[in-house]
DNA sequence: CGTGTCTGCCC
DNA sequence: ATTCTGC
DNA sequence: GCAGAATGGGCAGACACG
């Protein structure tokens, strides 16, 4: 059934092909032309012959064979895909040799990137899911021929193709080349294998599937034929590429010619292959459209849909790099540190190395991905399930107690074991949090409402509608996915958590979502949150002509508290972790301040700390250090209260579609104030800019961060999925001008990660302590620059740097940078506030014995070159800054010095 | 059992 | 948190 | 303007280690 399937839509899908083409090409094209020349030049046969080459290959399986890039080109059914060239960044592990184009290499060896995308190796993974098309006929001629000759083969090539790269560290580029080759033709391995297995469950399909894989191989043919002539041809073939379904369910080009059930791993049975996953974000990280990259991840979506609906769960939940929702507090506890370990253990490589190696790359997983030479391989290791995988997470999430660190270690060398190709680099990227390949949240509830809207789920096998986009127009097909994204995005935005969301999905559709999920007391939901604003004339624009108001913005942490029906109180952060025992003041506070009326809610707060001596708000380090014990019946010095600034919910009522307006009337009418206990956010419905200026005066005396403005009618709802930042927020150093602004002298700096990679991701700042005579470090600075900025630092700061840090910086132990530089630049840094630091050592001494001052939120502004490394804001001038910072236990200090209003 | 390191989560 | 960048 | 990904200080809690 499944061959008839795909055998009738193979040709339209081909069809499509030159649409893709014509939006991809361009971009990619320039990136990957270097390497195509390289490669030509390297090796000059005729694609024919390696064809030849490469069949054999695959039967001999003998990884050993270095292919070079250029045969890896033509392994890869040149035509049918673009270059596989672009493979070759795959080895930036030689820097000096195989450096991806557009890359240079710095002295220091550290080859340069400007951004992420154009850093990190390009593979083509299409290609190889091509490749893998065009030798499927072949192989599985053989393997019909001979079942046993083949079972005996396999294990060996998948070896080699998956995990036998030695060669590489030694020789990046034999390595490269040997992998990419290995790409090309392992999914075809796979997909042999993997039929195989089909054929013994079911006999009857058979010969059907014999026949449609004949026309198959014939079309290859074909299109190898045509492929020959030339790199441009590629592109067009390029397309086509979605036809073929790798089994690595390379869930490749975008556009309606997507096929969910043909173009997937499905010969492998209806489970999903992790590879599949791989594969899909390997696509994605090469390209950055955000459209398109949804549409390869709705494609992928799509498969698991219709093939293995249950597997959509885990699906969604890795490509989010999530565990479950936020407030079950599952956490893997496994940082860079334990990895690196893990990695290192894996490969049987040294630490240090591996070490060096991801400070080189910037990426832990790339190192992993390239490392697996000395890896253990169980040759009978299945290849990984998706489900497998994500299971594997939640197990490392699960542990705890003694040696738990090592259980996880064992665990996750585990995974290295199975993985191939690109497995082992999100596997790594999984465990480490970051995925980076530039799609997140917003990008995969899209790509979800988009896949559930062309494939309905719950169709049964042979599904009757496949795209349901069909027969719309381009326009309208949008403007649907686009008002069902929005349903799915409302519900998740008020009841976070898959595990709920997608089984109602999958069994009562997309439509019937808010009938089913709805906010719920007990169920955090997703925060207003606001953007910064320069000064009342940007608010006044923003809000044009709607009545607003402001609120202080206080400097605490947010607080949303739940009463359920039963009475039961609980707080969620911000992340919708729950908080509930960090403020058992609160949870036990609400009670006597709320009015009988109220028989469940959500309320919105800021939760402050509270001097009760002094009745005043305490800054925000107070806050987090406090003592929280249950019980007390005068508890001493700080504790916390409630600011209540929205109500969300009331008696069994959603108030979210309300304005502010309503819901805060609702929430006056709810609750009674208690100074010291729990009050709302103090307030002014003002338009008068003067009014609004010194509202935002008076919130810094009152030890507040500055306002937070609010429409009340207009726009006021509380639906954070049709505007997450529907809130505005003005604080004194948004302003151009205002605020505490240091001059700081660089004397370190550390490798970027990610699109970093390659130069400077941050760096170590000091003072001047003229009295001492020495630099005293201040903090670190990642953020306020631009591209251009990080590349003018990088080549600049390279010269200055020191074998050994001078000996009158005076730095913590624990806090040294990758490199040292030479006292030389100093640089205008901004930050909101200043802070008492257990690590800094600036002004040590003067505001406290032990501590020196910090910087809060600190980011580049412009470099000083009228100034002098002696020239630096000194200790004692920060330690004054300090005095009025650091002591705010109670004061409003800090901020007020250096207030020129200017911009309003 | 105390100390140091790592991780996750607040901002 | 803040900031920058591609879409 | 959105989404995403760089990066900051600093805290508590969990674990490793001696």
């Amino acid at each position: 059934l499944r061959s008839s399937i795909r055998s009738f839509f193979q040709p339209k899908c081909r069809d499509k092909g030159p649409q893709k083409k014509a939006s991809d090409g361009p971009l990619k094209k320039p990136v990957k032309s270097p390497l195509k020349v390289q490669n030509g030049a390297q090796e000059a046969d005729s694609p024919v012959k390696r064809v030849a080459k490469r069949s054999r290959q695959i039967l001999d399986s003998d990884e050993e064979e270095d292919e070079s890039p250029a045969a890896k080109d033509q392994a890869v059914p040149a035509p049918v895909s673009p270059p596989p060239a672009p493979a070759a960044p795959a080895a930036p592990a030689a820097p000096a040799s195989s450096a991806p184009p557009g890359t240079q290499i710095s002295p220091t060896g550290i080859a340069k990137r400007k951004t992420a995308r154009k850093m990190f190796p390009k593979r083509k993974l299409n290609e190889s899911g091509s490749g893998g098309d065009d030798d499927e006929s072949p192989k599985d001629e053989a393997e019909a021929k001979e079942e046993q000759g083949q079972q005996n083969k396999r294990p060996r090539v998948e070896a080699g193709a998956g995990i036998t790269d030695e060669p590489m560290e030694d020789d990046a580029q034999e390595e490269s080349s040997t992998k990419a080759a290995a790409e090309a033709r392992g999914p075809d391995e796979e997909v042999a294998k993997k039929k195989k297995k089909m054929k013994k469950e079911g006999g009857e399909k058979k010969e059907e599937e014999e026949r449609v894989e004949r026309k198959n191989s014939d079309e290859k043919v074909k299109k190898a034929e045509g492929a020959e002539k030339k790199n441009e041809v590629k592109e067009e073939t390029d397309d086509e590429k979605g036809l073929a379904p790798g089994a690595d369910g390379t869930t490749t080009r975008p556009g309606p010619g997507y096929h969910p059930v043909y173009q997937t791993w499905l010969e492998a049975g209806p489970e999903m292959p992790y590879l599949a996953v791989a594969r899909t974000f390997e696509k994605i990280e090469e390209d950055s459209g955000r459209l398109r990259n949804i549409e390869t991840l709705s494609n992928l979506l799509r498969s698991v849909l219709l093939l293995s609906p249950d597997d959509l769960l885990c699906c969604v939940y890795l490509c989010l790099n999530q565990l479950g929702p936020a407030y079950l507090g599952m956490e893997l506890g496994v940082g860079e540190t334990v990895l690196m370990k893990a990695v290192a253990q894996a490969t049987g490589r040294q630490l240090d190395k591996i070490k060096a190696e991801a400070q080189e790359k910037g990426d832990l997983g790339l190192v992993a991905e390239s490392s697996r030479s000395n890896q253990p391989h169980d040759v009978s290791s299945r290849p990984s399930l998706t489900a497998g995988v994500f299971k594997k997470l939640k197990e490392i999430a699960g542990m705890s107690g003694n040696s738990a660190m090592n259980k996880k270690i064992d665990i996750i060398k585990g995974l290295f074991v199975a993985c191939r190709f690109s497995e082992a680099r999100y596997i790594v990227r999984s465990l480490a949090g970051k995925l980076r390949i530039g799609l997140a949240e917003q990008s995969v509830l899209s790509a979800l409402s988009q896949a559930v809207c062309l494939s309905p789920p719950g169709q049964g096998f042979p599904p009757a509608v496949l795209d349901a986009g069909m027969g719309k127009s381009a326009e309208s097909r949008r403007s649907w996915i686009e008002e069902k994204s929005l349903i799915l995005k409302q519900t998740y935005c008020e009841m976070p958590n898959y595990d709920v969301l997608i089984p109602v999905l999958l069994k009562e559709g997309i439509d019937e979502l808010p009938n089913h999920c709805k906010l719920t007391p007990g169920v955090p939901l997703r925060p207003m949150l606001a953007h910064p604003t320069k000064g009342v004339g940007e608010v006044m624009k923003r809000f044009d002509e709607a009545a607003f108001t402001c609120e202080y913005k206080y400097d605490g942490e947010r607080a949303q508290i739940h009463i359920l029906e039963s009475g039961e109180v609980r707080v969620f952060s911000r992340n919708q972790e729950d908080n509930t025992s960090k403020y058992p003041d609160i949870v036990s506070r609400v009670p006597t301040v709320t009015k009988d009326s109220v028989t469940s809610c959500v309320l919105d707060a800021e939760a402050v700390a509270w001097d009760r001596e002094k009745k005043q708000i305490q800054p925000f380090q107070v806050l987090t250090t406090r003592k929280r014990k249950v019980r007390g019946g005068k508890e001493e010095g700080a504790s916390a209260i409630a600011n209540a600034l929205d109500l969300l919910y009331l008696n069994g009522e959603s108030l979210v579609r309300q304005p502010l307006c309503r819901r805060r009337a609702l929430l006056k009418e709810s609750f009674s104030e208690v100074e010291g206990e729990f009050v709302f956010a103090r307030s002014i419905d003002s338009n008068n800019t003067d009014a609004i200026a010194e509202f935002l005066e008076q919130s810094v005396r009152d030890s507040c961060e500055g306002l937070m403005v609010k429409t009340l009618e207009k726009d006021a709802t509380y639906e954070i999925a049709k505007r997450s930042h529907n809130w505005l927020k003005l604080k004194k150093d948004y302003l151009d001008g205002v605020g505490d602004t240091v001059d700081l002298c660089v004397i370190g700096a550390y490798l970027g990660k990610g699109k970093r990679a390659g130069a400077y991701g941050g760096f170590l700042l000091a003072c001047y302590d003229d009295d001492n005579e020495e630099f005293q470090s201040v903090c670190k600075i990642g953020t306020g620059f631009k591209d251009e900025d990080l590349e003018q630092h990088y080549k600049f700061l390279k010269e200055h740097i020191l074998p050994k840090p001078r000996a009158y910086y005076r730095i913590d132990p624990g806090a040294e940078p990758d490199v040292w530089l030479d006292a030389v630049q100093v640089w205008e840094v901004k930050c909101a506030d200043l802070s008492l630091s257990p690590v800094y050592k600036a002004a040590m001494g003067m505001v406290d014995p032990e501590k020196g001052i910090s910087l809060r939120f600190p980011r580049f502004l412009r470099i000083r070159d009228d100034k002098k490394p002696e020239d630096a804001t000194t200790g004692a001038q920060v330690g004054r800054l300090g005095c009025g910072g650091g002591q705010r236990t109670g004061g409003g200090g800090g901020v007020e010095r250096s207030s020129e209003n200017q911009s309003f």
